[in-house]
DNA sequence: CGATTTTGACCCGCGC
DNA sequence: GCGCGGGTCAAAATCG
């Protein structure tokens, strides 16, 4: 097929981008290779009860200031604390499982290392990055440089899901490579696999599939961990190829944004069509034919599928809201240095969630692509 | 020509 | 131990 949507524009949307306009939210860190939390009251709603997660869930004004600490020390290079706040080692906190489903809503389901630490089998739990395996804090094994495939219990592995639009996903400032793609029982749409294309041992990785609740909806799965920073600009290999939308990405309005999702949208109902940001092109390959199908899921239990029902957190939409900071940190970085994201690397001029934009949404974005 | 996507095969965790 | 299902590999195809 020669109108696929790129790739890399797909994957990159990562990156939040609600309804919200407030300050709420807080800052995408550098390796952090899932977006990062905004706090709402409603995450306090949700999760206080369930939780007791000292040092992650607190007094503080910010209960989810915690959690991205928690993620960031999952995510980055940045040494973790080495207790909660109570002064009790967190590796030994109870993690009750909590899923919480919110339709239309994204949803992240966390297993950050310090929480996993008390799931059965510790030795499980591997950090492919050497910096990340904080000795004093946490018993992993030093990153173990073994090429080959390296697979940890499936229920063991830390992931985060997270329900997001089309938009959304189009917002992700990571380059990612397709490296599989699955047809997952129960679902009618397969799952798609990425892995970081910016640093070559990169162990970051992403899964993403169409919500079967809401094909409108796509559920993505982080796991593992960037082992670079993230990219200052948009390299060559980020998503160059493919890109069929040197002619709007050179224009420096919201209309070129909002036009790429128009393209999305029309070639949807054929192929793909080869738009470079379009953040789901490639689910829809091979949601076209099970969506022929008739989407018949007898019954599901809900859009994060077979997710480890144990030793996750999920976090409300609303919590997720990192898109403003996230989408600042482009805006910042872009004008000058180019930002390394689909606007700096000129795939973009403007931020999909921007008001004007915000109307070209996601909703262009079903049917789906060929193959 | 280099990078990415596609896709069947292979590997392996996990439940029975 | 076996089989299923999911995750990854890797060769070939594709694209810019």
């Amino acid at each position: 097929m020669d109108d696929d949507w790129d790739l890399h524009a797909v994957v990159r949307g990562c990156a939040a981008v609600t309804t919200t306009s407030t300050d709420t939210t807080t800052t995408t860190t550098a390796n952090n290779p899932f977006p990062s939390f905004s706090s709402t009251p409603n995450f306090h709603e949700v999760h206080q009860d369930s939780f007791d997660f000292p040092g992650l869930i607190d007094d503080r004004n910010d209960p989810f200031q915690g959690l991205q600490e928690i993620y960031q020390e999952f995510c980055l290079d940045a040494p973790p604390p080495a207790t909660s706040s109570s002064g009790v080692d967190t590796a030994t906190v109870p993690v009750p499982a909590v899923q919480v489903f919110q339709p239309h809503r994204e949803i992240a389901q966390i297993q950050p290392p310090l929480l996993q630490m008390n799931m059965q089998t510790q030795e499980s739990i591997q950090f492919k990055n050497p910096t990340l395996a904080s000795p004093s804090h946490h018993s992993f094994p030093a990153a173990n440089p073994q090429p080959i495939r390296q697979r940890r219990r499936k229920n063991q592995q830390m992931k985060m899901v997270r329900q997001m639009t089309q938009e959304e996903l189009s917002a992700d400032s990571w380059a990612w490579r397709k490296y599989g793609q699955k047809p997952i029982k129960g679902s009618p749409y397969p799952r798609n696999y990425y892995r970081c294309s910016t640093s070559k041992g990169c162990a970051a990785r992403k899964q993403v599939e169409r919500s079967p609740n809401d094909p409108g909806i796509f559920v993505v799965s982080y796991t593992g961990e960037h082992t670079h920073p993230r990219p200052a600009h948009r390299s060559s290999l980020a998503g160059s190829t493919r890109s069929k939308f040197s002619a709007a990405s050179k224009s420096n309005n919201i209309e070129s944004y909002a036009l790429l999702f128009q393209k999305g949208s029309v070639s949807s109902s054929s192929t793909a069509s080869g738009s470079t940001f379009s953040p789901c092109s490639p689910l829809m390959e091979g949601e076209a034919a099970a969506q022929n199908d008739d989407v018949e899921m007898a019954e599901e239990d809900d859009g994060g599928g077979d997710e480890d029902d144990e030793n996750v957190i999920v976090i409300p939409n609303d919590l997720m809201n990192d898109d403003e900071d996230m989408f600042k940190g482009f805006q910042d970085s872009d004008h000058s240095s180019g930002g390394g994201d689909l606007f700096s690397s000129g795939l973009l001029s403007s931020p999909p969630w921007t008001p004007t934009s915000s109307s070209a949404k996601a909703s262009n974005f079903n049917g789906g692509g060929g193959s």
